[in-house]
RNA sequence: GGCCCCGUCGUCUAGCGGUCAGGAUCCAUGGUUUUCAUCCAUGUUACAGGAGUUCGAUUCUCCUCGGGGUCACCA
């Protein structure tokens, strides 16, 4: 069975690599029905909160991305761990280093005055004397000094390391006992059963390590696929500075969940020319082994093209439901379809639509001048006044159509183009010039709101002609 | 600096020795529309550079250049 798991440390909130990488080892356990686990990774106290990890939380519920079991927090796992640095320890896999931060730190610039590699030395590495029980030290594994580690990637090919480059006998437990990143990685991902990892690339060169660590402990290592990072426009790693990198600001700018996984899965992954994935899609087309080996530049142009295409694609009821995350109740709006469909195709985000439907809804407050010095000529008062007594003396007005007659009617009898009400009309309506379709405005607003707003944009706008 | 990864239109990408180098987005133009948007059509723009292998390289190899990542008792 195929088992992948997302691992951030919850530092801050949910960004968009990391949902991204989330999502593709979501979708990777789903199409072989497999399984998605959750892993926080809060051993650093002073660093990480709960917040933080709720807030995560939250993300993967707006996003529909549900993950397997229960959600393992290393914070609780330190008894665990220490089986493990006990077990290294007694099979002399890993020793006890008693050498200070100070006497390192010195150890280092040495290495760098030398223009050396800084590493260990291997000093406590085969140390056989007798320290006092309380003398502080720390515990490291014996790595390989000579040979090659080769990461098998699924993404990159075969990447090999020779252990003399990078590799020095590295610290799994500090000082104060607790174990470090890269060993309990290690051991979290066997324990979890985890057979496939998908992470950021940045993790590349941990890798040999977790290798080692693997090894050491008689784990199979695992598969896997290491996915460029997503870089700013800049071409540097995205980082919080970013802009919107929260996931849960996307939320609140107006995009839809469909629209973000779809911007995410196509970012760094393909099949074929595909833009459009539905969730379904997705989870049956996915396969790690197609992504992309080069970084791509975060840019949000096809983000907004993807959200309004799932706006314009939805139903109208489930867009509804969506808009009252906008502050917007349109459930018992009589003409709630009516206009949903006048908007749907205009609007990029939802936010932006809940701001369409109050255009609409709400009587303009002002008019804007240059459109009310354009189409606002004293003819076009003589053309609304025709059509404001059409509407008051007709009785069946219900649909846009009923409204198109009379627009129609007016343009016959006064042997005039289109545009000549359209625009006046407009501007009396919305107070601008730009909207949707005015048959299906006046129809959303009703025969009286109609004859009052044009009552009221003429009053209000004679005197300026 | 050491080690590692990467390099096709501005951006996201297809390509897996022979293609007019394809799609999408963006932008521009035209059409549709009472306006704007949508929609439709058309168009501009790319294989980083240099060697080599080959009858033939975007594709394989090497070098150069460029970009990125990483080098902790952080994760």
């Amino acid at each position: 069975m195929i088992v992948t798991r997302f691992a951030p440390s919850p530092t801050g909130y949910l960004h968009i690599g990391g949902l991204r990488t989330a999502l593709f080892s979501y979708l990777w356990a789903r199409k072989n029905g497999g399984k998605f686990l959750l892993r926080i990774e809060d051993t650093d106290k002073a660093r990480n909160s709960q917040e933080a990890a709720a807030a995560i939380l939250k993300a993967f519920e707006w996003l529909g991305l549900e993950h397997d079991g229960e959600i393992t927090y290393q914070s609780q796992r330190d008894d665990i761990y220490a089986i493990y640095i006990k077990q290294l320890l007694d099979e002399k896999k890993a020793y006890k280093c008693y050498m200070s931060k100070e006497e390192l730190a010195e150890l280092r610039e040495t290495q760098m005055a030398n223009k050396e590699r800084t590493k260990y030395n291997g000093k406590y590495r085969d140390f056989e004397g007798e320290m006092p029980d309380d003398a502080e030290c720390v515990i490291r594994i014996k790595a390989p000094l000579s040979g090659d580690i080769i990461v098998r990637d699924g993404v990159k090919g075969d990447i090999t390391f020779k252990a003399e480059d990078i590799l020095d006998d590295f610290v799994i437990a500090r000082g104060d006992g607790s174990p470090t990143y890269n060993f309990v990685v290690a051991i979290d991902d066997h324990l979890m059963g985890v057979t496939e990892v998908i992470r950021g690339d940045d993790h590349l060169s941990n890798t040999p390590k977790q290798i080692v660590v693997y090894e050491a402990l008689g784990f199979e290592v695992p598969k896997f696929y290491h996915v460029p990072m997503i870089h700013n426009s800049e071409g540097k790693k995205l980082s919080k500075r970013d802009g919107a990198t929260d996931v849960m600001a996307y939320k609140e700018m107006g995009y839809t969940p469909e629209a973000l996984l779809n911007f995410l899965v196509r970012l760094g992954w393909s099949h074929g020319d595909q833009e459009i994935f539905s969730m379904d899609e997705m989870r049956e087309l996915f396969n790690p082994k197609d992504i992309n080996k080069s970084a791509s530049i975060y840019n949000t142009e096809k983000l907004d093209w993807l959200n309004s295409h799932y706006i314009k694609n939805s139903p109208n009821n489930a867009l509804a439901k969506l808009l009252e995350q906008y502050g917007l109740v349109l459930t018992s709006h009589d003409k709630k379809e009516i206009l949903l469909d006048a908007l749907k195709e205009r609007a990029k985000t939802l936010k932006e639509m809940a701001t369409l439907v109050n255009e609409i809804i709400l009587a303009p407050l002002s008019y804007d001048e240059k459109a009310v010095e354009k189409s606002f000529k004293a003819d076009a008062i003589e053309i609304l006044n025709a059509f404001k007594e059409k509407v008051i003396s007709s009785d069946e007005l219900h649909l846009p159509s009923d409204y198109h007659h009379l627009m129609q009617e007016v343009v016959n009898e006064m042997a005039i183009g289109f545009g000549k009400i359209g625009q006046p009309l407009r501007v009396a309506l919305l107070g601008k010039m730009s909207g949707p379709g005015l048959d299906s405005v006046m129809a959303i607003i009703g025969k009286d709101e109609t004859i009052l707003r044009i009552s009221n944009a003429i009053a209000a706008n004679t005197a300026s002609v």
